[in-house]
DNA sequence: TATGAAACTTAGCACTCTCTAA
DNA sequence: TTAGAGAGTGCTAAGTTTCATA
């Protein structure tokens, strides 16, 4: 193939592993089309003898080869030895020095983005019309470079030319281009870190912070312009509710040829699902068509509001806020202070509820408990703003492992009971029966099957040690060990093996460990029981937050710029 | 007031890096 | 010592807001 052709083909065929994209036929139809595009402006495929091999249907082409070829590179990079990534990577440091930091105001600031989109397939989120498409290569003319009147402007590459050179000082990006598929603009700008971005993100917080003053009018009008005669203004009321109760965002209106989500002010009848007597159901696709679905109940004038809004003869696919905008409200919101917009409720209430939990929180409890209860408060943050992420697909193969160590370990506290009554048989008299007998949730099956395990691991363990230190005498000159000694060494397993056979069998365990007492079996079963409890603790954690997103509020809600935020999680 | 361009923030996903428990 | 998990980072899509113009 032409290498433009080639290009696309490999974009694609390196993306197999990514099922969601490359399954989706809105992907497959879009990068098909750009595909063929290429292919027909640059003469197709030939074959190993010259002649020319039109492609035209996707199901006809497998990418598997290409897909092979990339993934033994990725594995090649990961087998390579330390030193050697090392090595690459200093290198790949110094050429990009140059382009990391620059001078803003004679201070040095870090680049966030410095390099250009490179050249690959648009991977819209949702149902996007136009995921798939290929997004094209960008050249220096089509770029604007931003920079200080006086300074140099910097060399484009060989042959080419910008698109222009401009010093906008009000302007906060470095270079800028415009993207082939939906015509957005893309911005080099400064990092998170820098003086410029710490600014703006501190004056966001003190924006929010203000909000606090005003809040109270806010609330008392808007439950007053609930019962407004003008239907305008009913609406703009209802709409500042729900944006300050349950978080939404402004919902601007979107074109045909994106992703079909919406906001408050989009909210479309289907949307929402009033149950009587004040009861609402919000069922829609937010920003990143990531579903908001809540059920909550309202004051009584916003439901009945809501019901006017949804009024025959609306229905399916009409807005429930028609004669309300984004720029309308963000115009009156504008009134109690300035730059007051939808989006300040969002940071205003996030940071709000993550203040009132980190006071209500107590500095009691193990450091696991403790890690809990913040994760907890993060948590509540997260599930407020509705930062989702997709459940992890190993994620029930973790909670079944987490699981099945936390009853190994009760599995043991049982072993170690029974030793106790091998030394030490009036103990079942004075702690009774019921201490010494196996949890009912834990089936005889589960024991055999961990039993296995345990003979299992220990097995590899032994043969795994072999092997290392057979590998060392080799290296360093010298005969390996025998077979018949790895034989003897797994001796160790398959006394384990009889051990247990004979425990199932007998209902007794023998005592383990030198100078027996039931004092050391008490103590042995202690710290199980902290290890249990430690990992009761994590798995809750871990299943509370299947899906939810921690991180996007642990930087936008926290009352401090997230430069500060590696200090403020040490506090923590 | 509507519309589109421009400029910025917010956000999830897929990596890599680092730390921890076994 | 090492595998695996969790944290951190890079990338870039997808929002919001502001500004200019008709």
């Amino acid at each position: 193939m032409d290498p433009q052709a080639e290009e696309i083909a490999h974009a694609f065929g390196s993306m197999l592993n990514s099922a969601h994209n490359v399954e989706n036929p809105t992907f497959q139809k879009n990068f098909m089309s750009d595909f063929k595009e290429v292919l027909n402006k640059t003469g197709h495929a030939k074959d190993r003898d010259g002649k020319t091999v039109k492609i035209t249907s996707f199901e006809k082409c497998d990418f598997q080869p290409i897909f092979n070829h990339v993934d033994a590179e990725r594995a090649a990079k990961k087998a390579m030895p330390a030193a050697e990534k090392k090595a690459i990577k200093a290198e790949k440091d110094v050429v990009e020095a140059p382009f990391m930091y620059c001078m803003w105001d004679g201070r040095k600031q870090k680049v966030g983005n410095f390099r250009v989109e490179p050249p690959g397939l648009f991977r819209g989120r949702g149902e996007h019309p136009k995921t798939g498409r290929f997004k094209k290569r960008v050249t220096p003319e089509q770029i604007t470079i931003n920079i200080g009147k006086d300074a140099m402007v910097p060399k484009p590459p060989e042959g080419h030319k910008w698109k222009e050179a401009k010093h906008d000082q009000e302007g906060t990006w470095l270079a800028m281009w415009q993207e082939n598929i939906n015509g957005n603009y893309k911005y080099v700008m400064l990092a998170a870190n820098s003086d410029v971005k710490g600014q703006s993100d501190f004056k966001k917080f003190e924006k929010a912070r203000e909000l606090k003053k005003h809040i109270d009018k806010i609330r008392k009008d808007y439950q007053r312009e609930l019962k407004s005669e003008v239907m305008a203004e009913r609406q703009r009321a209802t709409a500042v509710y729900l944006i300050d109760q349950f978080a939404l965002r402004a919902g601007n209106e979107k074109g045909e040829d994106e992703a079909d989500t919406v906001g408050c002010c989009s909210l479309k009848f289907e949307h929402v699902t009033l149950r009587p007597p004040n009861t609402v159901i919000f069922d829609f696709l937010g920003k990143d068509s990531i579903r908001f679905y809540d059920e909550v109940t309202v004051d009584n004038q916003v439901f009945k509001n809501l019901k006017i809004f949804k009024r025959s003869p609306k229905k399916d696919g009409d807005e429930i806020f028609d004669r309300l905008t984004t720029s309308g409200l963000n115009k009156h919101l504008s009134n109690y202070m300035t730059g007051l917009t939808a989006k300040v409720f969002r940071t205003y209430n996030a940071s709000y509820t993550m203040s009132r939990l980190l006071q209500e929180m107590k500095s009691t409890g193990t450091i696991p408990e403790k890690v809990k209860d913040y994760n907890d408060a993060n948590r509540e943050v997260a599930i407020l703003c509705n930062h989702k992420r997709t459940v992890a697909a190993s994620h029930a193969q973790t909670m079944e492992k987490m699981e099945d160590k936390i009853n190994g370990m009760r599995y043991q506290q049982w072993r170690i009971r029974q030793m106790m009554l091998t030394i030490e048989p009036k103990e079942k008299k004075r702690k009774g029966a019921d201490y010494f007998a196996l949890a009912e949730d834990i089936a005889q099956d589960w024991v055999i099957a961990h039993q296995a395990s345990l003979v299992e691991a220990e097995r590899t363990k032994i043969t795994k040690k072999f092997e290392k230190e057979n590998e060392k005498l080799e290296t360093e000159g010298q005969k390996p060990m025998k077979d018949k000694e790895l034989k003897e060494r797994l001796e160790v397993a398959d006394e384990m093996e009889k051990k247990f056979k004979k425990e199932n069998k007998t209902g007794k365990v023998d005592a383990e460990g030198k100078g027996p007492t039931v004092e050391k079996y008490e103590g042995q079963i202690e710290k199980l029981d902290t290890r249990i409890a430690t990992a009761k603790t994590q798995s809750e954690d871990r299943e509370n937050n299947k899906e939810v997103a921690l991180g996007t509020s642990k930087i936008v809600s926290l009352l401090l710029p997230p430069c500060r935020l590696g200090q403020l999680t040490d506090i923590v």
